[in-house]
RNA sequence: GCGGAUGUGGCGGAAUCGGUAGACGCGCCGGCUUUAGGUGCCGGUGGCCGCAAGGCCGUGGGGGUUCGAGUCCCUCCAUCCGCACCA
């Protein structure tokens, strides 16, 4: 052994003991142990690990290990989003097949994951682009598909023009494409949804019931945007129409004095064939949803030249097309009360039209509660009373019933791309659309000259795959071209961990109860709504079907912070990205995983600093230097616990409740570091016994951060592996020391310090700080008025 | 605009239940070791006044509750994140 802390030679030596021996692979069989789920979320094989994927392992791996530890049965399986458009991209630009690049970076990512001496389950490894995985991708969008839960239908959509092909709802942000930025345009197109909308409620309330972030929560809530209403019916008499619109607010039908549609309403070329209203809608149509949502845009629109009845006065109000009425959400069409919505008001001073208060309060536009006026029969009542009753009364008029309104859409699913896992089903001209049976899938993946889009799938070039023949009647149909949003395989691969090397089905049963839910879910917050609200949606369905025993995948989720350098996040444009494999390489993987815990708290994000790592490297240099020459034996201490024992329960205490508790690795790796500092400075003066009690401890400790040094030392030391050591417990004895620093105070100002004797009566706790020369001199013959004791802390003289 | 979070030394951060503000690390200063640099080890390090003893100030600003506030309440400011014409 060198006298230098060398990580290059013990790291690998642990890591390919680990492989050789599958220390963290378990079995599905019951062992009566407690069964534990810990999980990252699945990365995505592009290039090599960034220093994110380092810190969402390290939290995750500190967690695996603790729980471990504690006696659980820990599931802690990897594997790879493999299906996407950057290897797509790649390939369009290369010609090199999106197989061959994909699979060279997971091979990378797999180098780098072990060289960082993660604790996974390789034996359960997959990636989602692998037939062995997709072919059950498959075979769970058939069970969806039965159920009536995928469906298709002609919808406008999201087009991105760059990437050439459709976008989810939630893909599409600030009117831009989430991937590349370009400018999302409407399409009206035939594709595949999955009716997550069906599921809003439940989504909603089962918020309740999961330990997640509050502010994740809120991002779901907000999302699915619940609202509740009612739908009431407006008459056109020129076209002798009911039009429905939904409104939150039935308690101010009153003060409707007009009608707005949306552009994109089939019947807005039916009321008015003027060239003006033509012109305005042509003109909405082609603006895309960036330019239309502007924040300061002027409310725009155009005179229908009709009139609709309110059901509630029989006034007649006109009717107007507005851009700032959206097709997609409600009826497409709105009762506007100007006087009490903001958007209505607006529009009403553009155009002259009237505005009536019909709820007393402030200053107009008045969106807030009080007592309604000109409201016929409900004048004088308290506007949210008698909101209900307004809705009663127009249903036993047959003018509207209660309604809820969601801002959630149905998750549109069908890709005009390649490089995905294709629908399974086939287009018969005599029997549809017709699900490809079970013993045939998987539906797998052709290859083709030409991955570039062309608004059709480039699956569509591949005719000898296309041309298949129908299962029902056998005749010549067409094979679906399109394939999945990625986002379908990781809204179940989670699953696949539990039974991942099955071939009759996708999971069994047994083995899925048994691990699921995700005891403890680790990734980004980015993920907040996709992917999680995706999978939710996912697992609820599978549920229904009697396909999994749980109702939610994640019981509990961390989301890690964001690791910046210079205050900014790390990026290539800005040259100041961090490799951890330049980190592995110049300080080795434990001294990297401590040092990313120890800059923060991991849900925060934390500032990279060069110089910071070498604080944390000589640590970790410290804490092996402490065992250099210790030999193999004993580690408990001998005779009289010394102060160097008391810290190393103490340090046992805190990263226990700090770690287990609230994730802190941050103070948990101060707390070994107290513990090493400690031990240098009385190394002298200090029993050999109590040093190796002390070194065998932080090495026990560090272990979940810095899981090769630990082993390393603790094998030193004991010959036995840490890994198979339970966590230690701390000695409550030893934590409650003799004395303690008793806090002199005048009004709340510290003037003293005093030592005290642990569990001294109140009494005699303030006489003893009565006894201070310093508060004497403080009280400067003040009498004092009152006395505060904190027992074990403190006493506050209150004088004057 | 709505919703959420955050604000503490030169820097990253700690203070977990209203009770010693600044743990731990970086940086900086000093000492020892060394031919020297580096490494290592020891000590110091919130600001101001003071030779010292000691004193005063101090957790974004202002106000409040309390014997006592970084922590609770009100208000303002700043930064970050999410949503954004959702009727």
């Amino acid at each position: 052994m060198s006298d230098r802390y060398e990580p290059k030679q013990i790291e690998p030596r642990w890591q390919q003991l680990w492989a050789r021996e599958r220390t963290w692979e378990v079995s599905n069989e019951d062992d009566g142990r407690e069964a534990s789920y810990v999980l990252e979320m699945l990365p995505y094989p592009s290039g090599e690990p960034h220093i994110g994927h380092l810190k969402v392992y390290s939290v995750g791996d500190a967690i695996a290990h603790f729980r471990r530890r504690n006696g659980h049965k820990v599931l802690h399986p990897l594997g790879y989003d493999a299906f996407g458009l950057p290897a797509e991209n790649h390939a369009i630009r290369t010609g090199q097949h999106p197989r061959e690049s994909t699979e060279s970076s997971i091979a990378e990512f797999q180098r780098q994951f072990r060289s960082w001496g993660i604790s996974i389950d390789w034996s359960r490894e997959f990636g989602t682009h692998e037939p062995s995985y997709y072919r059950w991708t498959q075979w769970l969008f058939l069970r969806l598909f039965e159920a009536g839960l995928a469906y298709r239908k002609e919808a406008a959509v999201n087009w991105c023009p760059k990437d050439a092909t459709v976008l989810a709802n939630e893909q599409v942000i600030d009117g831009r494409c989430e991937r590349c930025g370009t400018v999302v345009e409407k399409r009206d197109l035939e594709q595949w949804f999955f009716s997550i909308l069906q599921y809003a409620d439940r989504l909603l309330e089962d918020l309740e019931t999961i330990d997640w972030p509050a502010h994740v929560k809120t991002m779901q809530r907000n999302w699915i945007g619940r609202s509740e209403g009612a739908r009431v019916s407006f008459n056109c008499v020129a076209l002798d129409t009911d039009y429905e619109v939904f409104t939150t607010r039935p308690d101010t039908l009153w003060g409707a004095t007009f009608f707005v549609m949306a552009p994109e309403h089939p019947d807005v070329t039916r009321l008015s064939d003027s060239p003006e209203v033509d012109e305005y809608v042509r003109r909405a149509l082609t603006e895309s949803a960036e330019e239309r949502g502007a924040e300061d845009k002027e409310k725009t629109g155009v005179a229908l030249g009709a009139t609709v009845t309110n059901p509630v006065n029989g006034e007649a109000i006109p009717m107007y097309v507005a851009d700032y009425v959206l097709m997609e959400y409600g009826t497409g069409a709105i009762m506007a009360v100007p006087a009490h919505d903001e958007r209505d008001h607006e529009f009403a001073v553009k155009h002259g039209l009237e505005i009536r208060r019909v709820v007393d309060g402030g200053e107009l536009p008045y969106a807030g509660d009080g007592p309604l006026v000109d409201s016929g029969p409900f004048t004088g009542r308290p506007n949210r009373e008698a909101l209900a009753e307004i809705i009663e009364w127009l249903g036993a008029e047959g003018r509207g019933e209660p309604a809820v309104n969601y801002r959630l859409r149905d998750w549109l699913l069908s890709r005009q791309r390649y490089w995905g896992c294709p629908i399974p089903v086939v287009h018969c001209p005599t029997d549809g659309i017709v699900a490809v049976p079970d013993d045939q899938l998987p539906v797998e993946l052709p290859d083709v000259e030409d991955y570039a889009p062309k608004g059709r799938s480039p699956l569509a070039a591949a005719e000898e795959w296309v041309n298949t023949t129908c299962p029902t009647c056998g005749g010549p149909a067409r094979r679906e071209t399109d394939t999945m949003d990625t986002f379908v395989d990781s809204s179940w691969y989670f699953l696949r961990y539990t039974d991942a090397r099955n071939d009759q089905a996708p999971w069994d049963r047994a083995a899925a109860d048994m691990w699921m839910p995700v005891d403890q879910y680790i990734g980004g917050v980015e993920h907040a709504i996709l992917h999680l609200m995706y999978a939710r949606f996912f697992v609820k369905a599978l549920a229904d079907l009697d396909l999994v025993g749980v109702q939610e995948p994640f019981a509990r989720l961390f989301t890690q912070g964001m690791v910046t350098r210079d205050g900014a996040k790390m990026s290539k444009s800005k040259g100041n990205v961090v490799s951890p494999r330049d980190l592995v390489d110049s300080h080795g993987a434990d001294t990297a995983r401590c040092y990313i815990l120890y800059v923060g708290h991991p849900a925060e994000g934390g500032d990279w600093s060069d110089e910071g790592i070498e604080g944390i490297h000589r640590f970790l240099s410290r804490l092996w230097r402490a065992a250099d020459g210790m030999e193999q034996g004993p580690i408990e201490p001998a005779g009289d616990p010394s102060a160097l024992v008391r810290k190393a329960h103490w340090a046992i205490d805190k990263v226990t409740r700090d770690l287990g508790e609230r994730f802190a690795t941050h103070t948990s790796i101060a707390a070994v570091i107290e513990v090493v500092n400690d031990l240098y400075r009385d190394r002298d003066a200090v029993d050999p016994s109590h040093a190796r009690f002390a070194v065998a401890t932080a090495a026990s400790l560090i272990f979940p951060f810095a899981p090769h040094l630990g082993s390393e030392i603790y094998e030193q030391l004991t010959g036995e592996r840490v890994w198979e050591q339970p966590w230690p417990e701390a000695d409550p004895a030893l934590l409650a020391s003799e004395t303690f620093e008793l806090i002199v105070q005048v009004n709340g100002k510290l003037i003293d310090r005093v030592d005290a004797p642990a569990g001294v009566e109140s009494d005699e706790q303030e006489r003893l700080a009565r006894a201070s020369e310093r508060l004497e001199a403080r009280l400067d013959g003040r009498e004092i008025m009152k006395t505060v004791v904190v027992p074990g802390r403190l006493v506050n003289f209150v004088v004057k």
